[in-house]
DNA sequence: TCGCTCGCTTGACATTTATCAAGCGACTTT
DNA sequence: AAAGTCGCTTGATAAATGTCAAGCGAGCGA
C-alpha cells in the first residue's frame, strides 16, 4: 500500500478521528487492486468479505429481481460501499461494477469489525457516516415517491448544475444508465429531455445548457430536503 | 417515569448494551407523554429537538412536497424514530404523526449526542439501529423500482402473512395509508386486490385470506433481498 | 475509408397508473 | 330513524410510462 493512498484513505471522514494503531491495523490487512471497467465487485446476496474504498474511477451499485435491473447509486473517490453490510455481516442488498478502470481498496470486514468493537471513535465515525447514507436515501425515496419522472429529471438537472456550479456541464454519466437511476426507461429519459426544452434546458449529447434558471426551478420546485446532499 | 417504561426502554438493543451511569443520564431528562390520535410530534425541514421512543400506540411518517403526500413508514412500539437526524442534528426529513393514541418519550437530542460521544458500547448499538434502517430503506428502494405496483401488493400480503404466520390475518393499517406506502393511489389498490383475486386473495373490508399460497408466491416471486425484514 | 457496433432517438402502440365523478355502506350524530 | 360523514369501490377517461421496431450517428476496428 504506497503512502499516498494510505493518506487518503485515512483523510475520510470515516478513518481521520481513529487511533493511529487502529488504522495500522486496518492497513496492515488491506490490499488494493486496479480493476478494468466491467468487472463485477460484488454480487447481491453475497457475504461482505471486504468493505470497498474507491480511490479513482467509479463504481455502478445496482440490484435486480424477476430479470429486471435497476441501478441504485454511482460510488466516486474517494469513498466506502457497502458499509452496512459489512459492519452487520448481511448478505449484499446491491451489486456492484466497475463503470472504468478503477482502483479499490479492500479491507477485510472482519477486521472492519475487530476494530469497530474496540475503537468508540471509528464507531462513532461510522454513525456519522451510515446516518448520512439512511437519509440519502430517504431523499430519493421521496424524490421516486412524490415526484414524476419529469420533474425528477429537472431536479437532477438542478442538482448538478450546483455540483459543477454552472449552467453549463456535462453528464457524469451514460443516459441509459441515468435513466435507470432515475426511475425510468432511456426512451422516456429521452422524452423527458425534450419536455424540458420549454423551460430552459439545451442537451446536445452529453452537454448540457441550462439557458432559463428561473423557468426550470419554478417547473422543478426544488427542497432541500430532498435535493440537497449532505443536508 | 414509571420504572416498567424504563426496562422497555432499557430493553431496547439499542440502549441494552450502554453503560448503567449513561442510561441514567439519559432518563433524567426524558420525559414520557400521552398524545390523542392525528397529533403532530414532527414537522419535516424541522431540528430534531427529541430522540421519540413510541411505548404504545403507532405513528405515521409521511413526506410531502408540491403539495402531494406519501406515507414513508409505520413505527410501532418499541422503537425509535428518528435517530438519524437527532444524531446528525440536522433538519428531519420526515413528518411524524400519531395514528392512535400513544405513549411516547422524549429524549432530548443534545442528551443522546453527549452519551453518544462518551460512550462507545451505545454508539457502537447506534450503528446497528442505522444500519438495520438503511436496509430497510433501500429494500424499499428495491421494491419501488423493480415491481409494478401489483407486485407490491402481493409480496407486502406476504409478508404480513409471515408477520402474522397466518394465511389469514386483518390489514394493521387504513386501505388509503397503505396505497400510499405501497406508492399508489387508493383507487388503484382497490383494483390492486381485484387484481390479486385470480391468485388466491380474498378481501372483505380489513381481513384478507390467501387461499392459494403457492399461487400468489409464484406471481409475487418474494425475494428475501427485498422482503425479509431484519435480513 | 468502409462498415460495424452501440447508444441514443423517434414514432406507434400497449400497459400501467392517476384522475374525476358517482355511488355504496358502515358508522356517527342528531 | 334520518341525515351526514367518511372511507372504500367502481367506471369512464386521461395522463404517464413502458415496449417494440426502426433509424440515426458518433466512434471504432478492419
Amino acid at each position: 500500500m504506497p503512502e499516498s493512498h494510505r493518506d487518503d484513505i485515512r483523510n475520510l471522514a470515516l478513518f481521520s478521528d481513529m487511533a493511529e494503531e487502529n488504522f495500522e491495523a486496518l492497513m496492515r490487512g488491506a490490499y488494493v487492486q486496479n480493476f478494468p471497467p466491467r468487472v463485477d465487485l460484488a454480487v447481491e446476496g453475497d457475504t461482505p468479505d471486504f468493505l470497498h474504498i474507491i480511490l479513482s474511477g467509479s463504481v455502478d451499485l445496482f440490484s435486480s429481481w424477476n430479470g429486471r435491473e435497476t441501478s441504485m447509486a454511482t460510488v466516486r473517490p474517494v469513498s466506502t460501499f457497502i458499509l452496512a453490510a459489512s459492519i452487520n455481516d448481511a448478505p449484499y442488498l446491491m451489486s456492484a461494477r466497475t463503470l472504468e478502470k478503477s482502483r479499490i481498496v479492500l479491507l477485510p470486514s472482519q477486521d472492519v469489525r475487530d476494530v469497530f468493537m474496540k475503537d468508540g471513535d471509528f464507531a462513532r465515525a461510522i454513525v456519522t457516516e451510515l446516518a448520512q447514507c439512511y437519509r440519502s436515501v430517504i431523499k430519493n425515496t421521496k424524490d421516486l415517491k412524490l415526484r414524476t419522472s419529469l420533474e425528477r429529471l429537472a431536479n437532477y438537472l438542478l442538482r448538478q448544475k450546483n455540483r459543477s456550479g454552472s449552467l453549463e456541464f456535462d453528464l457524469v454519466m451514460e443516459k441509459r444508465r441515468l435513466a435507470s437511476f432515475l426511475g425510468m426507461t432511456p426512451e422516456n429519459l429521452s422524452r423527458a429531455f425534450k419536455g424540458l426544452e420549454p423551460y430552459g434546458v439545451k442537451v446536445q449529447g452529453n452537454h448540457i445548457v441550462i439557458t432559463d434558471l428561473d423557468d426550470l426551478a419554478r417547473f422543478a420546485r426544488p427542497n432541500p430536503l430532498i435535493d440537497d446532499h449532505h443536508a
